[in-house]
DNA sequence: GTACTTGTTGAACG
DNA sequence: TCGTTCAACAAGTA
C-alpha cells in the first residue's frame, strides 16, 4: 500500500506531468470515493502539487484537491502511451478506466488521471483553497524541523507508550504507517515493545535516524518499483523485498539469520528480530 | 464463517 | 482534560 515514500514519488511524477494543464471534466464513478462538487474543478489550472504527510495536494486557481490513496488507492496519469502510478498492480498494464477506477480527471491536452482504489477506503476531496486546516499532524519527517531533540520530545507525551506504538502517532512524526515504524525501530536496533520512558538519549537519536533511513529507503525502492511496474511478478513483493523485518515472521534475520517474530501491538501486526533489537 | 490487513476518526474508558 | 485503548470503516485474502 502506498505510505509517505510512495506518496512522494508520485507527487515528483505528477509535478513533471500536468502543473499547468487545465481540468476539463471530473467524472464519478464511484460517488463514495469524492467528496464535494466536482464541477468547481472545471476549467481551473493545476498550479502545484504538494505532499503533507501521506496526503496529496493538487493546488487549482481556486480549490485544492485532496488525495488520500489509504490501502489499495492508486494514481494513474495516462497520457498516451506511459503509465504514472502508485501501488502497481497487473490492471495497471490493462486498459483504463478498469473496475477499479473511481474518479477520472480529464485534462485539456487530452490526457487522464485516474484514481483507482480496489477497496475504497481511500477518497478524493475538493475544498476551497487556503481552507486546509492541518492541526492533527506532526513534523515532516523529511524537512529539517525534523530533528532527535523535537521527536523525542514528543515521544515524551507517550511516556507508557510501546515505542512501535507511539511512532505511528501523526503528532509525533507525520507520515508513518505500520511498515516504516516497523522498519524503524529494526533500524535503531529497539525492540518494539520498549516503553517510551525507559528509551535513553542515545536511542532516541537512533530512533531518528531509523526512521529517516527507513522513509529513504523506501523512496528508493518505490522508485524503482515504479519503473519496474510493468513485470507482473513484481506486483506482490515490492515491499517485502527490502523490508528488513515487516512481513518477514518465520523468516531469517537479514543481518543475523535469527528468525523474526510476529506479535501485535496497539492492535497492528508488529515484527522484530530478537537479537537484533533489544 | 473466522481472522486479519490498512490509516484515520471518534467513542469510551479511568 | 488527558492518555490510552478499541471499534468502525470497505473489501479483500488465507
Amino acid at each position: 500500500m502506498p505510505e509517505l515514500p510512495e506518496v512522494e514519488v508520485i507527487k515528483l511524477s505528477l509535478q513533471r506531468k500536468i502543473i499547468g494543464l487545465t481540468i476539463k471534466k471530473i467524472q464519478i464513478l464511484s460517488p463514495k470515493s469524492f467528496i464535494g462538487n466536482p464541477n468547481l474543478a472545471q476549467g481551473q489550472k493545476v498550479l502545484k502539487i504538494e505532499r503533507k504527510a501521506k496526503l496529496l495536494l493538487i493546488n487549482l486557481d481556486k480549490n485544492l484537491l485532496l488525495f488520500h490513496l489509504k490501502m489499495t488507492g492508486q494514481l494513474i496519469l495516462e497520457d498516451g502511451k506511459r503509465f504514472i502510478g502508485g501501488h502497481p498492480t497487473e490492471d495497471m498494464m490493462g486498459k483504463m478506466p478498469n473496475n477499479h477506477t473511481r474518479v477520472i480527471f480529464s485534462f485539456s491536452d487530452g490526457s487522464h488521471l485516474y484514481f483507482n482504489d480496489q477497496r475504497r477506503f481511500g477518497w478524493v476531496k475538493i475544498i476551497d483553497n487556503g481552507k486546509l486546516t492541518i492541526d492533527n499532524l506532526g513534523p515532516e519527517p523529511l524537512e529539517k524541523e525534523f530533528t532527535w531533540e523535537i521527536l523525542k520530545n514528543n515521544l515524551l507525551k507517550h511516556k507508557s507508550m510501546p515505542v512501535k506504538v507511539a511512532i505511528m502517532d501523526q503528532k509525533v512524526v507525520s507520515g508513518v504507517g505500520n511498515i516504516y515504524s516497523n522498519e524503524a525501530c529494526f533500524n535503531a536496533g529497539i525492540d518494539p515493545r520498549t516503553k517510551i520512558s525507559n528509551l535513553s538519549d542515545l536511542q532516541f537519536k537512533r530512533l531518528h535516524l531509523g526512521v529517516l533511513k527507513s522513509l529513504k529507503d523506501g523512496i528508493a525502492h518505490g522508485g524503482s518499483t515504479r519503473a519496474h511496474f510493468r513485470d507482473p511478478e513484481g506486483h506482490r513483493g515490492y515491499f517485502l523485498d527490502y523490508a528488513y523485518v515487516y512481513g518477514r515472521d518465520k523468516h531469517p534475520c537479514k543481518v543475523c539469520g535469527t528468525i523474526i517474530k510476529k506479535i501485535s501491538l496497539g492492535g497492528r501486526g508488529t515484527y522484530f528480530c530478537p537479537q537484533c533489537q533489544k
